[in-house]
Order: structure tokens, then sequence, then C-alpha cells
DNA sequence: GTTGTGACTACCA
DNA sequence: ATGGTAGCCACAA
């Protein structure tokens, strides 16, 4: 279920642990999800960098080969950074959360 | 079976 | 807006 809603997000878009979850009719499993998603294959085609934290940031450290990875990635896509943070407001698949209260 | 940890979230200070 | 704490679920020791 996890791969399939992650299969289905849209290039250029991203959504959160929780909310992929909630849309795999498991509310609450946010943290399974990354337990997923980190036992995906290195080689998977599934966009598993278009999955964020509900803060709207990579939930790797900054800085980290994952965090640069992810980030690098999101951008060839056309996701915009502000700092360490994504622009929800535009670039949010199906409203993350609550958190982040974007405004621009 | 209890305890600790993790690619998480929400609430409270 | 930021930092700390509690809830959450599955897994490993």
């Amino acid at each position: 279920m996890i791969w399939q809603v992650l299969a289905s997000i849209p290039q250029g878009k991203v959504t959160a642990y929780g909310q992929i979850a909630k849309l795999c009719g498991y509310p609450g499993y946010a943290r399974y999800v990354g337990h997923t998603l980190k036992q995906l294959p290195h080689g998977t085609s599934l966009p598993w960098h278009r999955v964020i934290n509900a803060k709207g940031q990579i939930s790797f450290p900054v800085g980290s080969d994952a965090y640069q990875m992810q980030r690098r990635r999101l951008e060839q896509e056309g996701v915009v950074f502000e700092g360490e943070k994504i622009r929800l407001k535009h670039y949010q698949w199906n409203g993350i959360s609550s958190d982040s209260a974007p405004d621009n």
C-alpha cells in the first residue's frame, strides 16, 4: 500500500509520512512509513525523496549524505527550498498535516 | 514480556 | 517561532 501511494505522488510535489500513512488507511503509522522507506532498495523507482516530515523538512540531519541526496533529487524535480524547509505552499501534494503554517 | 529506538506528529510552555 | 514532552506503531535486544 505504502509503495502504491508513494508511486502516486506527482513529480515535483511532496507529502508527509503521516499523510501517506493516512492515505494508506493507517493513520498514525507515520513511523511505519519511514521504516518502510528505509527498507526500499537503493535502485528503486519509487519517489521516496518526495516524502518529508510534517515540518516541511527532510527528515535527515542537515548536511548528511542522505539529506543532500534527497534534497538534490527534489530540486531536480523543481521543488524549491527555503533554507532547510520546502515551500509546501506550492509543492505539497495533498495538504500536509497542519504545522508549518505557510505564508508569503 | 519490558525497554529502547526510529526517515513521525501534535500539543504545551 | 523554537524547544521539550507525550502519543503513536512496529521491531530488535
